[in-house]
DNA sequence: GTATTTTTGCAACACTGTCGCAAAAAATGA
DNA sequence: TCATTTTTTGCGACAGTGTTGCAAAAATAC
């Protein structure tokens, strides 16, 4: 799906900033934080609207958060709709949705009524681990 | 363990701040954030002191850290050193330590290496399900 | 093309987490 | 027990994240 589409869909008004953004996030695998989208997108948009595009996709189920250690907050494009579970690499710094990687079902409790997941895994990724 | 037992085993000064926040940990099953941690420790410490504790109790392995949606984390004291679940309630904000849920073994891709995980299932809790 | 609605940029703000440093408390050891 | 050494605390300052109100600007609707 492109960046308009996306917007089309969810019946986002299609501003040159939220455009950009996505276009950002479906360009890579990487999570990504406001930051470093911020910098991708120098002059383009303010950090506002970065956190607002951001909070509304989430809230949408366009983008998936990342609480990830640490203070800042990742956002990468949920690729399926299923469980999945992101690597984050202590070394480059790095946070990736690890696609065929499928957490065991987990059995809640009785009572319980799951929403949503964040699974995260920490550690050293494949291509930092060569260089060790 | 108690508060004193743990700090010795770690070779932890024993100060006041520090049981204070050890047994505020140690007699709870949910998870606190710092912010939770000053108000039932009014007057018995600061910020800092709090912060440091906890990042010092993290890294020796007593507690875990658990990044949580939002910016805020909160820490539990590691019952069992194995990988475990934790659940978040979004209706009062609870996030606890789910024992005996344990996620299936996980298969990394050939090359990452483990170090810890966070895994966190948000939704409602049995307590707040039951008045909905 | 104009009117209406939505979004943006800006500035201000609250909050989290960290740090340096002098003062205070805890550990050491006779 | 008391003096010395080591560690920790409290304070203030700080950088960074994420949010919000509001007027101006852009997008949508007609």
């Amino acid at each position: 799906m492109s960046a308009i589409g996306i917007l089309s869909e969810y019946k986002m008004s299609k501003t040159n900033g939220r455009v950009k953004i996505l276009k950002e996030l479906l360009g890579t695998d990487i999570a990504l934080s406001e930051r470093e989208l911020q910098m991708r997108l120098e002059g383009i948009c303010d950090r506002a609207t970065i956190y607002r595009t951001l909070k509304a996709l989430s809230q949408k189920g366009v983008i998936h958060k990342i609480a990830t250690e640490g203070t800042v907050a990742k956002f990468v494009i949920k690729k399926t709709p299923e469980d999945h579970i992101h690597f984050k690499c202590t070394d480059c710094g790095k946070v990736r949705c690890m696609t065929g990687v499928v957490p065991g079902n987990i059995e809640l409790p009785k009572g319980f009524i799951k929403k949503e997941s964040n699974y995260l895994i920490i550690g050293i990724c494949d291509v930092c681990a060569k260089n060790l």
